[in-house]
RNA sequence: GUGGUUGUAGCUCAGUUGGUUAGAGCGCCAGAUUGUGGAUCUGGAGGUCGCCGGUUCGAACCCGGUCUUCCACCCCA
């Protein structure tokens, strides 16, 4: 009994139109990393849960997809411990591998592994898959494609520069205008110091987050639901109704934040980084904005989202700098810097927005007809000089009725048909039809690869 | 994980208050045209109405469950 076939939710499939346009994308990302200097890894796509876990925050914990263990999973489980139903507990025993979540924390791991074949600054790229058991939406796969740059082992800001660089140049190669907004995590982390709630940086920023969805008053209202005192979130008030350009904004900040280092510490980083971008020529919005916060799991510095300007969607691209990421890997004091290119959004975005150069939509450009067994010597003959001139050529492997292999080479869109039968090759010519204009013209077999090349 | 939404031919969708044999456009196949595609005309194939169960004399339509799609929250590429 057959099934109707499917594929698990929030993954799918691409087909061949798709992928020309999805590696139109990896390619210019790609171009764009190594034109700075960025080599290329691959890790693999599971990783054991050890190295997982507990690098996303609980919320990320529960999205990694886990690998049930080969075998008798439940040999070595104790009965009691299945009984009690306790799903953290039994899946410790019966799952020690899972799927990545991202790019960032493999890295890592990479580099903590291979510190001695490294040269530092490295500066690596990685495209490949990730996948997070999360509920799928518009713009939200299970399974989707990170492109990752990141520079481990330096501390100078240029690297962030560079990044910023890198991004503007691969939207600008796609013609998707975007804004890029960066802040830093040391000044959220002073604006929490400031308020008397060091320890609650991650609820004040997430809930500052929202400011430009839910407003002002919206951003206190969260901030006293997720248990901030009132006192605190008086403190933060300044901070709520900051204006002016970039450079006004640090001013003020500089007063507010006079009392914690590391916010003031955090400016600094901010205003050297805005010198560093004022120097190199970008074509792209880049605006500080602190109350972007993301990735507060492992960012401690620098903060970078891109956002597409001309539709509203999630973020196509995003990142930041860790100073301490391979720490939990045992190699403390490398601090590294990276964006990840959502590769899948910047698809959906590029659909949206009709971006996407026209593609002849085939790959082959010459479709030999299939006469049978009489010519078929000549016509694969043919086939391999084409070939070797360089030009993808096809012979229809059926030598069924010419309506079915025109409309064949139609339907694939291929430019020119090669019409070699035996009153042709008699006289030692082929006919080339132009499939756009319908017209047919006599070439001697020699002259055909060099005729369609120069068409 | 919480709340909502969607599912009918390969695709896009109709389908009356539950009532005989579930339709259209596009696509596909064949012919008009035994060595010529896109246009036109003629004919044809293709559906367990997502799946399982229930209510009913009778279900594409009502109810429950499940899967899927999309959306909001959460979080994020």
């Amino acid at each position: 009994m057959s099934q109707k076939p499917s594929i698990p939710k929030g993954t799918r499939d691409f087909s061949p139109a798709e992928m020309l346009r999805r590696n139109h994308i990896f390619g210019i990302i790609r171009k764009n990393f190594s034109l700075c200097g960025y080599l290329p890894i691959e890790t693999p796509a599971m990783e054991n849960l050890s190295t997982l876990l507990g690098k996303y925050g609980e919320e990320g914990d529960r999205l990694i997809f886990r690998i049930l263990n080969s075998g008798n999973f439940l040999a070595d489980v104790a009965p009691e411990t299945l009984s009690r139903a306790d799903t953290s507990t039994v899946t410790q025993k019966i799952s020690e591998k899972g799927l990545r979540y991202d790019l960032t924390v493999p890295f890592a791991r990479y580099v903590v592994q291979h510190r001695d074949e490294i040269t530092f600054p490295f500066r690596r790229y990685q495209i490949q898959p990730v996948w997070r058991a999360d509920k799928p939406q518009k713009g939200r796969y299970r399974e989707f494609f990170q492109c990752d740059v990141d520079v481990i082992g330096s501390d100078s800001l240029l690297n962030e520069a560079e990044l910023v660089q890198i991004i503007d140049r691969v939207f600008k190669d796609l013609s998707i205008n975007i804004t890029v907004k960066i802040n830093n995590r040391k000044i959220l982390a002073g604006i929490a110091a400031i308020a008397g709630a060091a320890d609650r940086i991650t609820d004040i920023t997430v809930a500052i987050d929202k400011l430009e969805k839910i407003g002002s008053d919206g951003v206190r209202q969260e901030l006293l639901q997720r248990g901030i005192d009132s006192e605190a979130i008086a403190r933060l008030e300044p901070v709520l109704g900051l204006s002016g350009s970039s450079v006004e904004k640090l001013l003020e900040l500089k007063n507010i934040m006079a009392a914690s280092a590391v916010g003031l510490q955090g400016i600094a980083e901010m205003e050297e980084l805005l010198g560093y971008l004022a120097l190199q020529p970008l074509r792209c919005a880049v605006e500080m904005d602190l109350s972007l916060a993301r990735g507060l799991n492992y960012y401690t510095g620098t903060i970078i989202e891109v956002k597409a300007a001309d539709l509203p969607f999630g973020s196509i691209c995003g990142g930041g700098r860790y100073d301490d990421l391979t720490g939990i890997f045992g190699l403390p004091g490398v601090s590294g810097v990276g964006v990840s290119f959502g590769a899948d959004r910047i698809y959906d975005v590029m659909l949206q927005l009709n971006l996407f150069p026209e593609q002849t939509g085939s790959s082959t450009g010459v479709l030999i007809i299939n006469f049978g067994k009489e010519e078929l010597p000549a016509l694969m003959k043919i086939a391999g000089s084409l070939r070797e001139s360089g030009i993808a050529t096809e012979l229809y492997p059926e030598p069924v009725r010419l309506r079915k292999q025109f409309s064949y080479a139609d339907a694939r869109m291929i430019p020119y048909v090669v019409i070699a039968g035996s009153n042709e090759l008699a006289a030692g010519q082929a006919t080339v039809k132009n499939m756009k204009t319908g017209e047919q013209i006599a070439v001697s077999l020699s002259a055909l690869p060099s005729f369609i090349r120069k068409s």
